[in-house]
DNA sequence: CTCCTTGTAAACCTAGTGGTTGAATACGGA
DNA sequence: TCCGTATTCAACCACTAGGTTTACAAGGAG
């Protein structure tokens, strides 16, 4: 599996992207993520090891402690991959409305000539 | 399930990855998607249905056909998504240096004092 | 040294995913 | 009307994902 298919993934699931949003405010450890959701800690370590695995947060050591701590630089990946095929997506668009100005200017031109003679 | 989670989750298989990159160039039948890959018709249609759900494409009525077109917008979902928690990232990084540069000046300052006297 | 806290590992369950094959549907062409 | 093409639906299977519980490891504090 590539690393972006593992980014996409660990992002696919809520409780994973919002450990991700409160370790955007600071670092933490595992308990402390775990206390706000409803689920055991052991599903929340694990939660970790999928984004850790995805390259999005590295776990340091502490004395017993696990902080976590994000690595925003993975965000660019996905960035990366979008911004492409956005920006071909813009330009297919781009290409297509040239096409129907043109298409219009000769239909304008035509009914002119029409018109005229 | 949220519409972001759809759409990460959809972006997380590399087929359908794939899919969407050759969307970007052209709309194209599930046939012509499904040339490609060495598996059955109904797993890209499968595949087609998951991306329709996350709404990145969308599936028009051509007689027998089933055009499929790429809905480039819902990018900007993930962008939003992204670029918010980027920005809050560097933010923090930024008040880190800040910091840092703020001790270093005090330190600084000691260590001439401590010489001068 | 023993205990408590923090965290991981292992085994298990259920639901979901990606794949298959076979049948059903929808439509244009002979 | 009957046939072939394009696509989906349904049933099934193996594997993965997210959750649980129980057991274990590692490190400070008493």
């Amino acid at each position: 599996m590539d690393q972006l298919s593992r980014v996409f993934g660990a992002l696919a699931d809520p409780t994973r992207r919002d450990i991700v949003a409160r370790l955007t405010r600071a670092d933490a450890t595992v308990s402390e993520l775990a206390a706000p959701y409803d689920v055991s800690l052991q599903a929340v370590s694990k939660h970790l090891k999928v984004l850790e695995e995805a390259g999005l947060v590295t776990r340091t050591k502490d004395a017993q402690r696990r902080p976590v701590h994000l690595e925003a630089e993975v965000f660019d990946l996905v960035n990366k991959w979008i911004e492409r095929y956005q920006r071909q997506a813009e330009q297919r668009y781009q290409r297509l409305d040239a096409l129907l100005d043109e298409l219009n200017e000769r239909d304008t031109r035509n009914s002119t000539e029409g018109t005229a003679s």
